[in-house]
DNA sequence: TAAAAAATACATTTTATCAGGTATTGCTAC
DNA sequence: GTAGCAATACCTGATAAAATGTATTTTTTA
């Protein structure tokens, strides 16, 4: 038996590359490639699929949602996912969702062609990468970093435009009294000397915006 | 004549779609593929090459800087760059930096052919999306984002650390009134506020490390 | 090698931040 | 329905940063 199998990303180029991985498999067969998860939901409805590849950034649809939509009325498709970087939490979304495996892109032909044929066996798989990252941080990652509350991450937002906390204030219609303890307790939460390396910390860890 | 070219990526799949791509190009030869920036650094001190595909986002060395590294010792070689997104300053900072061109990975085989050969024959060249994002406000971006010195990017990263003036001063046995200066210098020279607006503009840009 | 840029240094005034403690009100989740 | 968190607000002293002006030496580079 050939698996039927379909690509989804938006580089053509990426798709280019997988598809030239996928051809040395014997019992893959790549019926369709799409650089959009809409033209992939309309293809699934009239045609049988066996396995899908999709990267999770995609335009319009995220690979998230994609995956959760097509396991909802296809429960049997084999679905992987993949990204340049990975997140531990995206990951973990796109598994809660229905997702069978997930890649990194800078994994080695070798660990594509391990995980694709051991989700058709019925695995759940991780390229290397992955599995290192889930593994570790659930006490570092999870606990230890507290996030902004919503009026928080306001004022940090106006302090990373350079306002000063009168200025702040003014824009928030608040007192200058209360923009102080605000940036005070954001300082404090995170161990920060003054609003220069929180605004270091914040942008390194994508915590504004 | 064979156009010698090397392609440079950390990702395995995109290098085969790249190479994939450019087999069907008659004066294009593949002579080799690195997934690092250092394995390039050391191939091209012993062989010629011509065109140079390389990803922005590499390990280790960034491709702004790798491109600048081979351009000052070999300025006739053709580089053009390559990411995912594009960030307007990163695609001016690639081209300053001697950066022949700059095509994003969503690009149509067609673009990237393109492309390609305009390059070889001298032109700048940028893919669709890129012409786009890179046109739109001329006059503010013409007079380009002037880059740190040596110093001030020391002063810079160690502001971003929360480090105050008289700890910068001891950390680079600098007088305290020499940092106070080129603290004042860099927030001039991007007319920035304070150092909070600083360090998150400088962040945005990829100026720190 | 001359001009430009970078790095160094000093002095002062005004303004803002940081750090300490305290307290009230409104949600909201258990 | 209450405990806990979030948001609001006040006070003050010590410290640091920002704004302004000037000037010498070293290093790059055109």
């Amino acid at each position: 038996m050939r698996y039927k199998t379909v690509i989804v990303d938006d580089h053509p180029i990426v798709i280019s590359g997988i598809a030239g991985l996928l051809s040395e498999l014997e019992n893959i067969e790549i019926v369709e490639k799409f650089e959009s998860g809409i033209a992939l939901l309309d293809y699934i409805e009239d045609h049988k699929i066996d396995l899908i590849l999709m990267d999770i950034f995609l335009p319009i649809i995220n690979g998230v949602d994609l995956c959760k939509t097509i396991k909802q009325k296809h429960p049997k498709i084999v679905i992987i996912g993949m990204s340049s970087q990975s997140e531990r939490s995206l990951v973990m979304q796109f598994i809660q969702n229905g997702g069978n495996g997930y890649i990194l892109k800078n994994a080695s032909f070798d660990e594509f062609k391990n995980c694709i044929y051991k989700a058709i066996d019925g695995e759940i798989v991780f390229s290397e990468e992955v599995k290192t990252i889930i593994s570790q941080p659930l006490s570092e990652d999870l606990e230890r970093i507290p996030g902004l509350s919503r009026r928080e991450r306001d004022i940090a937002l106006l302090l990373s435009q350079g306002k000063s906390t009168q200025e702040i204030a003014d824009d928030l219609f608040l007192s200058f009294l209360t923009v102080q303890t605000h940036r005070r307790n954001i300082l404090q939460k995170y161990k920060m000397k003054n609003v220069a390396e929180l605004i270091a910390f914040l942008l390194k860890n994508n915590m504004l915006n």
